[in-house]
DNA sequence: CGGGATCCCAGCAGATACTG
DNA sequence: CAGTATCTGCTGGGATCCCG
């Protein structure tokens, strides 16, 4: 942990002890996606500079929120992840990232905007019910998320799902129209009036989707 | 809003953007228990200096986050408060809470330690049910707190409740076992052993409190 | 070329003294 | 009591350099 510390028997300044920093959450919110290697997150944090990545990586490490990893074949490339410890911040994560809604009218010039930081929002917004454990594939553009759908949690990693039970093909106009404009219509809706391109049973989209109404 | 900004489009960064700063999140934990003088908070934050304490209390009232109240009679004086905007980070101060929670075996050598930052833990473990609106006081040493029990939510004030339906008396020692000790006996639970002092209807207290069992 | 380390400087945090 | 003023030192930002 680090020296410039709280002093506070209280799990709040105890959590901020050790993710309070400049940069800390905006990195473990990347890794929500999974696995990401150094040239990625950097890239992903518009303004962050090598030594102070590679300084908060390291810290985090030895925290033991995160652990270097060896990606599978082919990338086989060392990549950060996170620990069981640096997922259970998702929570913490998501409300930050709610409450943090209230300012997000429109991106700003100059504002990054990332598809994977939108898609993770609808974790929040998610209620499961029904009994499936479906994966429904997201493409935008060159990028592929595989959202799986469990009973009462939504699981979003960037990755191409291994046998998507559904495919969905978006832009990125129309997913922003999906996850952000107030009234406009959730995925689901734009999936089930042909608005996006499809694969896979329309029925079992319909089941799938069905939690994802109402953002 | 500050220069320092991670310009990215994502509820977290924007987030972040307002309550990032060191001391932030703890100046509004502390307010989540009522209005707090300067003076007060000073006090409250171990570390802080004046010119810091200052300076962040500018920067959230213009934020909106906070807002300089009158307090009532005999006070009279000024005091900080929350605004609306203010008080809905009370989800995402718990959920960080509840994660910094594993840090938080046992206070170290020069660790603050606060009763109020105790009780707020109560928040999260509070499992309502019942239909009721039960207004408890809770007495440590000098300091009052209501705690106010609702169908779904508790609420946690420091302050000398009107007319609460019963009344806890006991030693910080008590309500650290109550709260924090793995194994120890709720604050439900030392209330109907009698091994703290109790005013009120028993079986009152005994419904009131039935919510607080399993911390 | 990915994955850092080094150097320098600006700005924010920390300590203390002072004031309406 | 409720801050402001001033000084200092650390941390984060920016550019460049290094290494496998």
């Amino acid at each position: 942990m680090r020296a410039r510390r709280y002093h506070q028997f209280c799990g709040l300044a105890r959590a901020l002890d050790v993710v309070g920093e400049r940069w800390t959450l905006l990195i473990v919110r990347d890794l929500l996606l999974g696995p990401r290697r150094y040239g990625e997150l950097l890239e992903r944090l518009p303004g962050i500079t090598t030594n102070l990545l590679a300084k908060r990586l390291r810290e985090l490490v030895e925290a033991g929120l995160l652990e270097k990893v060896t990606l599978p074949p082919p990338a086989s490339t060392e990549a950060y992840a996170l620990t069981q410890a640096g997922a259970a911040l998702e929570p913490a994560v998501m409300a930050l990232a709610g409450w943090g809604g209230r300012y997000m009218d429109k991106p700003r010039r100059d504002d990054r905007v990332d598809v994977g930081w939108a898609l993770l929002s609808l974790k929040r917004r998610y209620r499961g019910g029904g009994g499936g454990d479906r994966v429904v594939q997201i493409r935008v553009g060159e990028r592929s998320f595989a959202l799986r759908l469990l009973p009462d949690s939504l699981e979003v990693k960037e990755r191409v799902p291994d046998r998507p039970d559904a495919i969905i093909s978006l832009g990125v106009a129309e997913l922003r129209e999906a996850l952000f404009t107030e009234g406009g219509r959730s995925l689901a809706k734009l999936a089930r009036a042909r608005a996006v391109e499809i694969e896979g049973d329309p029925s079992l989209l319909e089941d799938a989707l069905r939690p994802l109404d109402g953002g």
